[in-house]
DNA sequence: CCACTGATAGACAGTTCTGTCTATCTGCTA
DNA sequence: TAGCAGATAGACAGAACTGTCTATCAGTGG
């Protein structure tokens, strides 16, 4: 008899197996975990269902369709990765912010399931350049580049243009080389970075 | 009446509409392409035999199934990029080879039916580590490596070991930025490893 | 003339996938 | 108590995909 039997609300769930959140939020974490493991060819809307206890009629009046589920997850992703980026960059100097997002991009080469950039992902399975998906990854990759952009200028880069598009480079080399070889790409890449701005 | 008709064979051919070369080279022609243009897993079977003219007994008694069929595409790609590699390099000198090399990555990008690398591609699209094409992609990274490392010492850099795995990020910078945002990336990428080089 | 090889055409089985629909259940609220 | 909103369970249709198998045909060599 736990003391916590007094919230009124959600005591069943202590004793259900995992229904943590709101079933879109469950539906949400599967197909997120799934699509970037397997792929989202790979992965079909039944395993998403199973894995996350829910059933079809809700995944369909969630999220319309699983091309749209596709267009959430890619969402998600960036919406996550906004964040992480911008924390992990908040308090240090401007000028220094360019190569310490490089060092965040070396800790998630480390991580055990890095598989590569879900992004660019989606943009190789899907090659339907209509897809909803495909719109979300283009807006981030703007973001990105405005980034490079802003962190080249505080840097102090004689020419921001050029070096921006140098480090999108450097990013996006840093990830699909270490999706293939291992991390030390991306620190190849940080390294390179470096050089770049110290000039 | 044209005087070829010497040729005692093949001078049906100039009837028919196509059938330029054996069956097993027409499927692998035209999974090649497809498997390029829409992905492996988006294109089925019958797309190609439909567009290969052949018959599904051919191809699978040609490669004996689907995944091999994709390995067989992998294969070819990799024997045209050293041919092609090779070539480009040939007729200049040792230290100018890995610059000369991201010109043709320049040229490729500008290709108007770019659209990446197909290694990386069907890496991306078949997770499973055991996929036959995956350990034949995984011999082209290798080859790759050994190329840049032989350049840049050519090159005289300070540290081949280190000046090589630069290398390999600036090319899959260069090819994957570029598939999203345009050939510019690789040019920005060539520019780069002229830097990479200088010192 | 016959046998063999290699190719075509296509039916077929078996699976998988997306998306719709019906029936049922539960908790909340009027 | 009645009704409603949201979720579950699963049948079902329709399509697509891989792989097998049979029947047929054309060319070639003995």
């Amino acid at each position: 008899m736990p003391p916590k039997s007094r919230q009124k609300t959600k005591n069943i769930q202590r004793i259900e197996p995992a229904p943590p959140a709101s079933v879109r939020e469950r539906l949400l974490d599967t197909a997120d975990r799934l699509f970037y493991r397997e792929g989202v060819r790979a992965v079909g809307i039944d395993r998403v269902l199973a894995e996350a206890g829910a059933a079809k009629a809700s995944l369909y009046s969630h999220f319309g369709c699983k091309d749209d589920l596709v267009a959430a997850h890619v969402e998600r992703r960036i919406t996550d990765a906004r964040a992480r980026i911008e924390a992990y960059v908040a308090d240090i100097p401007p000028a220094e912010r360019a190569l310490r997002f490089f060092d965040l991009v070396v800790e998630w080469a480390k991580s055990p399931d890095f598989r590569g950039c879900p992004l660019h992902h989606v943009v190789v399975e899907l090659s339907d350049p209509k897809h909803p998906a495909r719109a979300v990854a283009a807006k981030q990759r703007q973001w990105m580049h405005a980034r490079f952009l802003e962190w080249a200028r505080a840097a102090g880069a004689p020419n921001p243009a050029a070096a921006a598009g140098a480090l999108v480079v450097l990013f996006d080399g840093a990830v699909t080389a270490s999706e293939h070889d291992g991390p030390q790409r991306a620190r190849d890449a940080r390294w390179m970075a470096g050089q770049l701005l110290s000039h």
